[in-house]
DNA sequence: CACGTTACCGACGCCTGTGTCAGTAAACTG
DNA sequence: CAGTTTACTGACACAGGCGTCGGTAACGTG
């Protein structure tokens, strides 16, 4: 068997913790989750937890911000506004979303987020922040950039573009909702989802498929 | 003051409490909601509670039960099938849900139910099967008879009709969300959520709006 | 190898929510 | 207006989670 004797390690433990965290809640849910099966999981005594943060509030808040927050950085960052087609950006903006989000285990952070956010107002106010500004900002310069090279037609910038990625957020919660039950196929649900938006933003008569 | 005397009403009390605990859990969510708070916005005593129900979580599947699944019943049957166009029974039908989700205090429940659902697969089952038969099964006769009659491109045929609601979940979830930072119109939303589904749906190339 | 530092731990006490039970009084019966 | 039934209640005991604190042993230093 592994050796029993515990090793000291200061620096990794923090990460070691939120990993730990993440099963747990991912199990049990928020509500039910506790420091000691967060500890057990990450092979350390209880109280060591509260050596590195000030309890499960804590610990979740920096779960949330390590998943969810950051990586919304990164993707706004590196989305060259390269001179490709405003539709092909769109694609792959979708692409990266489905793939990051909604097939990931993030979607357990936004069933917690969902369930407990009104007690983390200022987490709430960090992720609205990045979404609005990350997200929704990029969709608004592809969308513009469409409609300036007679891709997309006009009356598109009056749209609330929140509502183009609609039927992503559609398949995050079917799958927290009822993802045991009848998983959805999330390539298949992006295709569709992809042509709906295509078919109703594009400049000229609808195609079949590409 | 009203008289302090208890009055006994066996009959008016389920009721009762299944109000005060949609009260309960609407200010402090699920998990922080108690059977004490219940008792006292019902005005009775904390142990009646469980003269009625077996506990919080019995509680809480006789008022989604109440609040979620018997409405759906009532829409998916009294929608007649009237020889009005698809397209106005898309609007209709899509006036209802934003009506009775959206801007409604259901979303209270299905917070919840996204948080602690998977504790109550009985409950998670029963809406599923309510959603894809009753929701599910109204859309798929709606976007055949579009098809049939000719205002609808065949190939929508193939879509999950899912993508088509996308837009009016990722209201409800920015509302839960970020409702209290930055509430959405859900008038707007609508609108623009039909304007693009109908574009891009439609058998003619978009017109500019109606 | 001896010593000091400190990462780590499990037992302790506190607190909050839960479900029950024997008692109370409102309604009903004659 | 007695007597019976039963809807209703607050006090109780119990359970489990939470954060702390004194002690232990792993690591660094000479």
């Amino acid at each position: 068997m592994a050796d029993k004797r515990v090793k000291r390690r200061k620096e990794a433990r923090p990460a070691e913790i939120l990993d730990a965290a993440l099963a747990e809640f991912e199990e049990h849910g928020f509500a039910k989750a506790t420091p000691a099966g967060i500890a057990r999981r990450a092979g350390i005594g209880r109280a060591t937890i509260y050596l590195y943060f000030d309890g499960k509030d804590a610990v979740f808040e920096a779960l949330l911000r390590q998943r969810l927050i950051a990586p919304l950085e990164e993707i706004g960052a590196d989305m060259p506004t390269a001179d490709e087609s405003a539709e092909r950006m769109l694609r792959r903006v979708f692409g990266i979303f489905y793939e990051e989000v909604v097939g990931s285990r993030t979607a357990v952070l936004m069933r917690i987020l969902i369930a407990e956010g009104h007690r983390f107002p200022s987490i709430v106010e960090l992720y609205h922040r990045q979404i609005t500004e990350t997200g929704y900002g990029l969709l608004r310069r592809i969308v513009d950039r469409g409609i300036a090279r007679g891709e997309f037609r006009p009356d598109i910038a009056e749209l609330d573009l929140r509502v183009l990625v609609g039927p992503a957020m559609m398949t995050v919660l079917w799958q927290i909702v009822f993802g045991a039950l009848d998983p959805i196929d999330p390539k298949r649900m992006m295709a569709d989802h992809i042509k709906l938006v295509m078919d109703g933003i594009r400049m000229r008569s609808p195609q079949p498929l590409c």
